[in-house]
DNA sequence: AGCTCACTTGCAACAGGGTTGCAGAATATT
DNA sequence: AATATTCTGCAACCCTGTTGCAAGTGAGCT
């Protein structure tokens, strides 16, 4: 709970419940969540527009990542300590059809690509979908 | 003009000027296209339910795939014959930061990940964005 | 060519996701 | 406690995508 105001203040926010909730829902359930998702556990005690400046916020000061998706954005927790100007992901994002939670595997980097001249990666983004271990 | 109306014939639809204009649409612009690129090409003649319910079918049938992306989705031509049972792709999909054109890399195929125990892989996704040979 | 039936389209209406402006409330600082 | 700054709630709005239904069209058959 002070660990939150910590996590807040570390990146120049303001200590509000609301972001707090936002912060300590996605460390508890594991997996990535949509704002739906959030609304639906905190949406009682937040207006929706809330949530959504909540999320951008955190998307801005590299608290959470965008995870993308085959049915709308999601969002995870950056593990490493991403700031406003470098998130740095390279992880990968499995899709469960089955339970239909999207979870980071942090320790799996995407592999390197070579790319045709004159590409300039600079983002990679791997969603795989499938069955997951708790599924199957 | 006749290629439109033989590969919609091979997937069992009818002919329909929206079906042909859509088509041909793919096929001239080469890159991925969202409903709004379309509606914005040939919005004037169909209606915008329409040209969803075409993307649907075009989809359904194998005709053009689902590319992930940042901002919304968009859909590309199926290179290879899919099917409406199988679709198979596993090549790379580049978004350039610049012109913002969203683009198939045919050739260049996802390379394997090695998953923990427990995970069943179905479906591979990986987009790459950075600055395309066009615009650096 | 004309008939028929199944499929397709347009329209209207709706649901959901997401944004913006603004006034009032809460926070951090003094 | 007073202040400046930031944050929240509300209302209004736009964009994307879906559904139901009646009218229109395509393809196969006579
Ligand atoms: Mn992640
Ligand atoms: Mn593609
Ligand atoms: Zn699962
Ligand atoms: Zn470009």
């Amino acid at each position: 709970m002070d660990q939150l105001r910590e996590t807040l203040k570390g990146h120049q926010l303001r200590t509000t419940t609301c972001r707090e909730d936002v912060l300590s829902t996605f460390i508890n359930k594991k997996n990535a969540l949509s704002h739906g998702d959030l609304e639906g556990a905190l949406g009682e005690n937040y207006d929706r527009v809330t949530i959504y400046r909540t999320l951008k916020t955190f998307l801005e000061k590299g608290i959470i990542h965008k995870v993308l998706d085959d049915e709308g954005l999601r969002y995870a927790l950056c593990s490493h300590n991403c700031s406003e100007e470098k998130h740095h992901h390279d992880h990968i994002h499995f899709k469960c059809s089955a339970c239909g939670e999207t979870n980071c595997l942090e320790n799996l980097h995407i592999p390197a690509v070579q790319l045709p001249e004159g590409y300039h990666p600079e983002n990679f983004n791997l969603l795989i979908q499938g069955v997951c271990p708790k599924c199957n």
